[in-house]
DNA sequence: TAGTGGTCTAGACCACGTG
DNA sequence: ACGTGGTCTAGACCACTAT
């Protein structure tokens, strides 16, 4: 038994290797601290420790999993980079949620050029089913005409409109989400899909590119066509990346502008 | 001596700690592999160690800094975290460079909408030196009239210009930087500006909005005025997080899309 | 006081790249 | 065969939080 089978297993010891030595090494190795990152992960999808709850700490874990409380460390620190965990000193390990107030500015990047921070209300325009047409379809990996809910939105940070948003979602993970649904709810919409649907948005990609305002989007967004607007297209994805939601937005940047930082 | 001083100690013995045990706790605790961090960014910063070149090895900067190679290895993840350093198994780790291609992508987030990667090409319109304008010192953190050098530029995927630039810099850093240095290199500035003026760009932040082309820039891009462009402005940064460049850039996205990951 | 994550050490062994 | 970074372990102690 040696640290490169798929299975949980430790380096490989002096008296196995010798039992072994015929063997040829598999040509796919994989650390023990990455198999531990997996259960981990896996114990994340299935929802064994809610978003907001504390996992088992490191050294129940290390017994759980036969290894030493370093190993699992390891394993956990890459979680925490990858926003999954997120680990308080005498505290414990929590499970990362959008509920905080750190997360939502990961996702929402537009900030106002003077003044206040990003408070901003949502204004629900739309939210109905059909078939998912070609160019959703594929982003979202689903057969073309599967059902998808299409939700459409604006957003307004001190009352001024900056955003218009046009959400797909893949209508089998969303079942119960309504327009009534989303009527009674006010707050993100990650934290709702997180809470009541069981899907975290964990990462996402965006295409940004400035077009000139149709006269649909334009007089959503209270401008006159023609207007330079931001196009922002994001594909989410979830554990695993499965991309579950592409969401379309057009911004208004005359008093926002888009933050972005390279390192 | 513990290890809240800000000079190199490792953890309190019990002896020591019996010792001054009557001493109040510095209120300012640093790890020891952080001010190992530092020691070793204070090598990078000064040129001990160059772009691309190898730095010691773990064995041999544990020995230096009579600490243990555990922590000069969690130092040196941590800088090669920030993209600072460059750990290659069986090699050695070495300081990063603009030079490879991996690095240029970091900071060029146009791409094509269909073919090829971007390969570009630059060409140049305008060195000049002047007294930097107020919107220009401040960010930079000069005073109003220091010396600035302006660098105006386009970029060319295959042909089709996409970018204009407009590049400043402070005077002081970049003396030999003329009209004639600049048309005499081809290649990645950050390159030029690293291997030559010992200034290397370690972070940017960017401010995204959609405008439409001033009569100027569309004649550069070679757009309609009233073009819907990407206008981005960047702020780089060198070690210390000292500004070192402002840059706003013009960006044609009609074949092209700025890419952004959100994690 | 007890439990959590965070730091530091020392040693063994593995995987990778180069002679 | 050797040197590099990468993994894994075990144990000690520190810093933070709650009770």
């Amino acid at each position: 038994m040696n640290t490169r089978s798929a299975t949980l297993s430790k380096a490989t010891t002096e008296i196995e290797r010798s039992a072994q030595v015929e063997l040829p090494l598999s040509p796919t190795f994989s650390p023990l601290y990455q198999q531990i990152k997996a259960l981990i992960t896996q114990s994340l999808e299935v929802g064994e420790w809610k978003p907001g709850e504390p996992i088992p700490s490191e050294v129940e874990l290390a017994t759980r999993y036969k290894v030493s409380q370093g190993t699992v460390r390891k394993a956990i620190s890459v979680l925490a980079a990858e926003n999954l965990l997120i680990r308080r000193q005498g505290k414990g390990t929590f499970v990362a949620t959008h509920s905080e107030a750190r997360a939502q500015f990961r996702f929402l990047r537009l900030l106002p050029e003077a003044g206040v921070p990003n408070v901003y209300e949502s204004h629900l325009l739309e939210c109905r089913r059909l078939r998912a047409p070609v160019e959703i379809a594929r982003p979202l990996e689903l057969q073309p005409n599967e059902p998808v809910v299409l939700i459409k939105r604006t957003l307004q940070f001190s009352g001024v409109v900056a955003v218009f948003d046009e959400i797909w979602l893949p209508g089998n993970l969303f079942r119960g989400l309504t327009l009534e649904r989303l009527a009674a709810y006010h707050g993100p919409l990650y934290v709702l899909f997180e809470t009541e649907f069981g899907t975290r948005m964990i990462r996402a990609s965006e295409k940004i590119r400035a077009l000139a305002a149709a006269d649909e989007v334009a007089a959503m967004l209270g401008v006159e066509p023609g207007h330079p607007l931001l196009s922002v297209d994001r594909v989410s994805y979830t554990y695993g990346d499965r991309p579950v939601e592409v969401r379309r937005g057009w911004y208004v940047t005359d008093a926002f502008y888009y933050q972005n930082d390279l390192s």
